[in-house]
DNA sequence: GGGAATTGGTCAAGCAGCTTGACTATATAA
DNA sequence: TTATATAGTCAAGCTGCTTGACCAATTCCC
């Protein structure tokens, strides 16, 4: 592969990266919750059986502070809560509060839209499994944090 | 698709050009240029023959005074300059400089690198081609701007 | 056990990079 | 000609992140 199509590989990463997250915000919005972008991230973390900041920061690839001004307004907005960690009384387990179940299923759905719309470019969802596989062999864990 | 995998999917796809756009940066940076990410893509559109700040920022996907700002930040370090522009006198045409150059190239080569160890994982450069169609296919022209 | 080092979380301040709003100069349309 | 649209910049403001400092709880290790 030429420099230059590795350059253009990425952009189309970014673009695509971009298109999506764009997309999923809106529908998040157009079912009536208010929101950004990273809250959907967020709540893949919390969602199975809550997380710490720390966790959540990890996941996120920003700092704890940071992790911990994102909770303060998820709590805030009513969808999540902090309780006491069971075994550790330093940390807080933050978990979704039923409002916060519902605006992740809204993620998803408007997720699913999305990438239904681009299902028909590529001729189908099998395809789609292949781009996921493929995107899923490259960086499995890492940090979800595209920004510039 | 469920929606669920859906989620899972823009969650890798943000993970991956997050991974890409660090290994870019650094990359540009270990080859002795100062820079952020956004150079890089900016460069592309004005490699070929320059661009105006409007271009740019429809680009990137950015207000045109963010993109004067970037533009400005360009300038400043010796990456690119600005000339009259040939039939508008309002407009200004931005170029790439010989140090300009210097570092899209260098971007480019990390680019490549980057893409290169992808290539490993996935088990060929004929599966990268594969991914970069059907990214391309996705959002072709769409703004490079990833952010959150 | 007990002191040192580590870890989870928050408060506070600062800042990078973007936005909106206002304005000038040139271009285009009526 | 007059009015409207477009290219670019200046200025101010804000959002979401960072670094630094700190306390409380835990773990390490002798």
């Amino acid at each position: 592969m030429q420099n230059s199509e590795a350059l253009t590989l990425a952009a189309a990463l970014l673009a695509a990266a971009g298109d999506l997250t764009r997309r999923i915000d809106e529908g998040v919005v157009a079912r009536g919750f208010e929101g950004r972008p990273a809250y959907g991230f967020a709540f893949t973390r919390l969602a199975p059986d809550g997380a710490t900041v720390t966790d959540l920061a990890a996941h996120l690839g920003v700092t704890k502070q940071a992790a911990s001004q994102l909770v303060e307004e998820l709590v805030r907005k009513g969808y999540a809560e902090r309780r006491p960690h069971p075994r550790d009384a330093r940390a807080r387990l933050v978990v979704l509060t039923e409002r916060g179940w519902a605006c992740t299923r809204a993620a998803e759905e408007a997720a699913a839209e999305a990438v239904g719309v681009w299902a028909e470019s590529l001729g189908g969802e099998g395809e789609m499994r292949v781009l996921r596989d493929q995107l899923l062999r490259i960086a499995p864990y890492g940090p979800i944090r595209p920004a510039w």
